[in-house]
DNA sequence: CCAGACGTTGTT
DNA sequence: GTCTGG
DNA sequence: CCAGACGTTGTT
DNA sequence: GTCTGG
């Protein structure tokens, strides 16, 4: 799955590989806002940038939030939980269905965290965290859907992360990642007039050319650890 | 028909 | 164990 | 996803 | 809004 992730690079080079512009004014959401630093270790909740369509025809890049809380919320406290929407069932979920068909959107990120479960003789599982990304670093683009909410105490607009099963590399490390989008599929993704987006086809596990494992510290599994020390991979004999 | 949920992951 | 917050 | 809390009453 | 369960 998708429960955390890495998004570094500059916001004028975002725009630049996707083609898109930031908002003209930054979306303040419960509080929070988009932030313009590195960000080493986003969290559901957080307020990330996310590309769409916008009424004029244009690509944008907004602030939304993490976690999908749909218009019939009756308020945010759900917004944490729709974090992650399968790839394989998304249009059988009431949940997804009005976002799915209209509001489709491209999650920016330069890495992915998932966690390997390492069998364990004590009590609990030990947990090693692993950062998936290309080699260069360079940014990618997730498959999102988006919902708008309006309070009290105001509109939210959130999003959500398709995950598909795991591919080659990600399979040794855990089951689920994130359906991430070939330049060549985002537009079509993108277009809400669009009602033949191959879901099954564009979710099908493949290779990506360039990607990478590393492992990283355990100090991203804190979401109050966000910089770029949580890239250093823990001592190797560190007790046992 | 109305009422009530609407999600994913992992672990046992 | 399970829920909430980030 | 992981980390951290998980409760009520009354008093300051 | 839309789906499921009763």
């Amino acid at each position: 799955m998708c429960g955390r992730y890495r998004l570094t690079t500059k916001g004028k080079n975002l725009e630049q590989l996707f083609d898109a512009e930031f908002d003209d004014q930054p979306a303040r959401l419960e509080g929070r806002e988009l932030s313009v630093k590195p960000r080493f270790n986003v969290a559901p909740t957080d307020v990330m940038p996310v590309v769409r369509i916008q009424e004029d025809g244009r690509h944008h890049i907004s602030g939304l939030r993490w976690g999908l809380v749909p218009f019939w919320s009756k308020d945010l406290s759900g917004g944490a939980r729709m974090i992650n929407a399968r790839a394989e069932t998304v249009f059988e979920k009431a949940a997804f269905k009005d976002s799915l068909r209209r509001r489709r959107c491209l999650v920016l990120a330069d890495g992915f965290y998932e966690w390997k479960t390492l069998p364990s003789t004590t009590q609990k599982p030990k947990k090693q965290p692993v950062l998936f990304a290309f080699d260069d670093d360079r940014p990618f683009a997730m498959a999102g859907l988006w919902a708008r909410w309006k309070g009290p105490p105001g509109l939210v607009e959130s999003f959500t992360i398709l995950t598909t099963g795991a591919n080659e590399l990600v399979g040794p490390v855990h089951d689920r990642m994130p359906l991430i989008l070939d330049a060549a599929d985002r537009a079509a993704w993108l277009d809400p007039d669009n009602e033949d987006v191959d879901l099954q086809r564009l979710a099908e596990p493949r290779p990506i050319a360039g990607f990478t494992l590393r492992l990283v510290s355990s100090k991203v599994g804190n979401v109050k650890n966000d910089d770029e020390s949580v890239l250093v991979p823990d001592a190797p004999d560190e007790k046992s």
